[in-house]
RNA sequence: GCGCGCUUAGCUCAGUGGUAGAGCACUUCCUUCACACGGAAGGGGUCGCAGGUUCGAACCCUGCAGCGCGCACCA
């Protein structure tokens, strides 16, 4: 930093020292490092979408990973952060698949079929996968780049093969035909957690159907799905519903669709439970195909399924033909039409309902009956048990626990997510694993229906068991191993699907795959869901299945950053697998962001246009502005709702830094190391014990995860204290002639500084990179301890009492200064009062009501901008209405001869004696409650008592300033 | 319906039992040799409402209201 500029220019800073970082390595982890004194530290990213762009949640999400990474390695910790991409299916298939046909190249992918289109998708995937990271690099994150992940890397996908086929052979994983969430629009079905209600406006239709074996007798039917009458195959009605129950076992006439036969529409009466008999009419109308809660009706009383919609959302010729081939919506108005044609419809009334969307394609899903692979969560007490929903959680005392807080070993912060992670846990449904996608993992199970035919060439194949064995029906739910390949190692698990006739077999063996094909095994088509790879992230990412250094020495990780809304997608499964496969947790500690939003609370989203790009914002006023104002405005576990200000608040801030530094450097000379204690001004004792205040402050708010806390008292120290009061001060000292102070003040502030960079490195890693070598301070430090960068340097501790007594920093001391200060602002006051200009010197005389060393003068008057500060003894009087203020260090008089308008200022005076006088009353009432002094704390009433003395001295000022007022 | 969170200065938010705070915005003054991306001074709040506990409540308890978010098979 030879010549330094007057601003800070981050763009010829940021990609300079994020060069020089990866050049030296400082981002690697190396396990062989990792030892008692110098233990691991890890986190792994939330994989963004590989195809995503850096939007705002991904710079609050990794600006706090990058914290703590850089915080821990600055503790002497041995630091991974490993990060990487996600495959993310639909969304990176659809999108693939949109820019194709907008390119004109296809109308569906079908015209390519699945392995060009693939192969597509992987050319998309090198073109574009590598933006986010690019923009992650921008931001300063500190992840080690050489163990990079993606979730479809050869490796990656052999565990999540390796996973499924434990599973399955564990019996957790099966295939069944079942109700499935169906997105008509990307046409595969979705797990539960993939799809939000939303508030909906529509219709309530009441119809009526005549009773078969009562003709002229009615139930009238209320439903908001008139479209899937033609699949009703049963009417449920409460059997303890007093209307209806005399019409058990009859039937009724479906509606629709007209054309049919008297016969064809006879549907029966049955009762159930389910049926709510507050709601409508209290006749439900059952439809197996269309709805889940009828589905299971459906089963208990026997009745069939009619299926009247297509994949993509249209009516089956099932449907009739007045409805046939529409789209679901517009059947649903057609069929009232044709209710109503019919003298059907009573009424339709407006209803306002919650639908399930997918969240993806933000469209109503379908429940749809279809064949699908499912998994029995793994684990789930140990990972219910690991986290403690208590309220208490953070307090929970030894003595209290009975049960032991020692069992929850994982922490959430905030707190209160844990209660909906248990919530979750305790209401499970299996997870619907299987996408009808082409983009992702393949379900590594082949099938072969078992044909004379395949018989023979199986038993062809097969060497250690007979068709007999591997196809006996009586097999249990666990799957049984075989080789087909005959390679040593190299397994399959078999089961036998009686329905089908079929032997599904599977396996994440290459071996076995080659000769299944062989045999005529197909692999089943579908994909498994992008989180079915994303829960084993934080070990798949690490080498497993082989027992790396990275895996024994990184896992488990310590702190997991991420956002509540995937607190089920990706958290518990995380849990949930790291206990199945790694028998010990993921990770210690998640923290859960709270939401981007914009200033006017709503979410950014890309149809708003709300959502400001992250890089524009860098390239506007810097990653250390960017990070710097988001960490300062996002409080624990709250929403951020961000604006632009805080970003230049945040360069604002830097261009501070930036010249404070500046500021040290115009003082010229090498680091000052030694701080000379006989030379300490109390300005400089004052400033070493807010530098203690603050460090302690900040452990204790990285302790509690507490981010914005960590950054308000950097700011307050730093800004405040320091500039505005110490170096303000020190001006005194370095416009003075004494060499010696001037060098240990020098001393005082290189301490300083280079505690306060290292503080602020984890939030701002550019600039302190910057100024810790332009100021010298590398230069000063071993290499490995902040001599090549600051990223290593020790984490500041806070003084040792031996510090304190050396230095002589005691409470005393910190109140003269305080004291001091305060009367400098007595007098800003005075000059502001009465319009003196701030750059005008104005003549003050101080009389002090102690010793006061001349040094102290000095600084007085330099914050005073006084010239001259007259100190004048007790005998000293000034003129009748002089302007003057009063407090500990002594009283303040601003001479202004003839200059007063002595209406006024006796009028201002009389305002405050008014306010001081309340303050008097209320402590004075206080004290004289024997309830009061008899049971609050001693140190509170010595407190109070304080305040009543100060309180009563200012009073007195006052009054004698209002008594030395002239006659008016 | 159940659960969670929020309600403090014009705005965004800190503040968990002892004198109501910060940033921004606003008003006035100042380009004084680190910084106008700056400095100095100032105005502005019965801490959502109602009870209760306490010597003392923004803070603890109860109830209510408003806003937001989860979860839930009311067609």
């Amino acid at each position: 930093m030879s010549e330094i500029q007057k601003s800070y220019e981050p763009q010829s800073v940021e990609d300079k020292w994020y060069q020089y970082w990866q050049t030296h390595g400082c981002f690697t982890a190396d396990p062989s490092r990792v030892s008692e004194r110098r233990p691991a530290y890890s986190i792994v990213i939330p994989p963004p979408n590989v195809t995503g762009v850096l939007h705002m949640g991904h710079v609050l999400n990794n600006t706090i990973q990058d914290i703590l990474a850089r915080k821990a390695r600055m503790d002497g910790k041995e630091v991974l952060w490993l990060p990487g991409t996600d495959h993310a299916g639909i969304a990176t298939q659809t999108v693939v698949e949109k820019t194709l046909k907008k390119q004109g190249a296809i109308r569906h992918r079908d015209d390519l079929g699945r392995e060009k289109f693939l192969e597509k998708v992987w050319e998309w995937k090198d073109k574009q996968g590598g933006i986010i990271i690019q923009q992650l690099k921008k931001l300063g994150a500190s992840c080690d780049w050489s163990r990079e992940r993606f979730t479809m890397d050869p490796a990656y996908s052999r565990c999540v093969q390796r996973v499924f086929v434990e599973l399955y052979r564990k019996g957790l994983i099966y295939r069944g035909r079942r109700m499935v969430n169906w997105c008509p629009v990307s046409l595969t079905a979705l797990s539960d957690e993939e799809v939000t209600m939303k508030d909906q406006k529509g219709f309530l239709y009441h119809f009526r159907v005549e009773v078969a074996e009562a003709p002229g007798t009615f139930l009238t039917i209320a439903t908001t799905r008139p479209e899937t009458i033609p699949a009703d195959t049963g009417v449920a009605v409460n059997p303890r519903d007093p209307r209806y129950q005399h019409l058990i076992g009859k039937h009724v006439i479906r509606a629709l669709p007209p054309e049919q036969t008297r016969e064809q529409r006879l549907i029966p009466i049955v009762a159930d439970d389910k049926v709510d008999f507050e709601f409508g009419t209290g006749v439900l109308k059952v439809t197996p195909a269309h709805d889940k809660t009828d589905f299971e009706i459906g089963q208990r009383h026997g009745l069939g399924v009619i299926d009247v919609l297509t994949p993509d959302g249209h009516m089956t010729a099932e449907a009739g033909l007045d409805l046939a081939g529409l789209d679901r919506f517009a059947a649903r108005k057609k069929a009232a039409e044709i209710l109503e044609a019919h003298g059907a419809l009573e009424k339709a009334e407006p209803y306002a309902n919650k639908v399930g969307f997918s969240e993806r394609a933000d469209v109503p899903i379908e429940p749809r009956l279809s064949d699908q692979w499912f998994l029995k969560y793994p684990s789930l007490e140990k990972s219910r048990a690991c986290v403690d929903p208590s309220e208490s959680g953070e307090s929970a005392s030894p003595a209290v626990a009975g049960v032991s807080s020692s069992s929850h070993k994982m922490r959430f912060h905030p707190q209160r997510w844990a209660k909906v992670y248990d919530h979750w846990l305790g209401n499970i449904q299996d997870w619907c694993i299987s996408r009808q996608l082409w983009w992702g993992h393949r379900v590594p199970v082949w099938s072969l229906e078992l044909t004379p035919d395949a018989a023979a060439r199986l038993s062809a194949r097969i060497r250690h068991a007979s068709i007999e064995t591997l196809s006996n029906s009586d097999a249990d739910a666990s799957a049984r191993s075989f080789s087909f390949s005959g390679v040593a190692g190299a397994e399959s698990w078999v089961r036998w699907d009686g329905d089908t006739r079929t032997l599904q077999v599977a396996t994440h063996s290459q071996d076995e795959e080659g000769a299944l094909q062989e045999l005529g095994f197909a692999q089943d088509t579908d994909v498994l869901d992008t989180w079915f790879s994303s829960w084993l992230w934080p070990f798949a990412t690490m080498g497993w299945p082989e027992s790396t250094p990275t895996l024994k020495a990184f896992y488990p990780t310590a702190d997991l950053v991420t956002g509540p809304d995937i607190i089920f997608f990706w958290v518990a499964r995380m849990i949930m697998a790291g206990y199945e496969f790694m028998g010990d947790l993921p990770f210690r500690n998640v923290y859960f962001t709270g939401i981007i939003r914009d200033k006017q609370g709503r979410k950014m989203s890309k149809s708003l246009g709300n959502s400001p790009d992250p890089l524009e914002l860098i390239a506007k006023f810097g990653a250390d502005a960017l990070r710097f104002g988001i960490m300062r405005s996002a409080p624990l576990g709250q929403d951020v709702l961000f604006d632009e200000k805080d970003v230049e608040l945040g360069r604002n801030f830097c261009n501070k830094l930036w010249n404070a530094c500046r500021f040290r450097q115009m003082q010229g000379g090498e680091v000052q190391g030694e701080i000379d204690a006989t030379r300490l001004a109390t300005d400089d004792r004052w400033i070493l014990m807010r530098l203690d205040q603050a460090i302690r402050e900040i452990d204790a708010a990285y302790a509690a995860y507490r981010f914005s806390e960590v950054t308000q008292t950097l700011y307050r120290f730093f800004w405040s204290e320091y500039c505005d009061w110490y170096i303000e001060a020190s001006k005194a000292a370095f416009t003075g002639d004494d060499a010696a102070l001037k060098t240990n003040r020098i001393a005082v502030i290189d301490f300083v500084l280079s505690h306060m960079l290292r503080l602020f490195h984890p939030l701002l890693p550019f600039i302190t990179e910057e100024l810790w070598h332009g100021l010298g301070f590398s230069a000063d430090m071993p290499p490995d301890q902040g001599g090549r960068t600051l990223m290593t340097a020790p984490w500041p501790h806070p003084l040792s009492e031996t510090e304190k007594d050396i230095w002589g920093l005691d409470d005393t001391t910190e109140k003269v200064a305080a004291a001091r200060y305060e009367l400098v602002s007595l007098g800003r006051t005075l000059r502001a009062q009465f319009n003196v200009a701030a750059n005008q010197k104005a003549r003050f005389v101080l009389r002090p009501a102690g010793e006061l060393p001349p040094a102290e003068r000095d600084v007085i008057k330099l914050l005073l901008n006084a010239d001259p500060l007259e100190i004048a003894d007790s005998n000293w009087q000034p003129d009748k209405g002089t302007p003057a203020a009063a407090n500990a260090v002594g009283e303040l008089f601003l001479p202004l001869a003839g200059l007063v308008d002595v209406t006024a200022e006796r009028s201002r005076l009389d305002r405050d004696l008014a306010k001081i006088r309340a303050e008097i009353v209320k402590v004075e009432e206080k004290l004289a409650n024997p309830a009061f002094t008899s049971k609050v704390p001693a140190k509170v009433l010595e407190e109070h008592h304080q305040r009543l003395a100060d309180w009563q001295s200012k009073a007195q000022q006052v009054e004698s300033s209002l008594a030395n007022l002239p006659a008016a």
